[in-house]
DNA sequence: GCGTAGATTGGCAACTTTGCCAAGTCGCCA
DNA sequence: TGGCGACTTGGCAAAGTTGCCAATCTACGC
């Protein structure tokens, strides 16, 4: 493998490992829908503050989210504007799984 | 968070968790464009049989390629006919930040 | 200034992932 | 039957990830 398409091939799958964490991917659930404050975000998951605050610094520097100080609050939102490709083809994995599944048993 | 969605969120990002190394993502690319016995893979890789063998159980487990043996011969393919969408949606996120990049450097 | 709420950072122990080596299985051909 | 090539599995050390606590920072109201 040449050293151009491993680096290539390296950012991309920091980008995926990202948001391979249950946590990080309903951070980014939920930002899909609208931004949101650490706070917020921290209550949704019921993790502590810190632990919350780690996991947006992992998703801003792979470049998926965005954060905004406004007052003594900082705000989350979504730097691609759209995911749902992504969830799609998640969701096509696990559908295919359950089908098949469901085949194995009939 | 209730139970329920924990437990779905878990599974979406076992998926992803599953293509987010350099040597698997590879592996995913190369599999969208034909199916590979894991002799090919290893060549185009360049770490140890074994190294890719396991990396191709996990991606079985996570539903993402399927094997089939033909004779003493191991053949791997992708379960869902297209990931070009997870693809370009990853692309996106890299695009986004290299455009940044260059408007910063102006 | 002082206290407090919202957020980040440092440190660390527990846990998970990774990749090599060695050993094993399986199919094929001589 | 023996040997070989194509894989898979077990074991293990090194490296990376996770999440809590404590400490710190920052904006705001008093």
């Amino acid at each position: 493998m040449n050293r151009e398409r491993l680096a290539k091939l390296n950012v991309k799958a920091n980008v995926l490992k990202a948001m391979a964490h249950p946590s990080r991917l309903c951070i980014v659930e939920e930002l899909s829908k609208r931004e949101r404050c650490v706070c917020e975000l921290t209550e949704m998951i019921g993790a502590d503050m810190s632990t919350v605050s780690k996991h947006l610094t992992l998703l801003k520097h792979a470049g998926i989210v965005a954060d905004e100080k406004r007052g003594s609050m900082v705000f989350y939102r979504l730097r691609v504007p759209c995911l749902s490709k992504l969830f799609e083809t998640v969701d096509s994995v696990l559908e295919c799984s359950a089908r098949e599944l469901a085949e194995a048993s009939q």
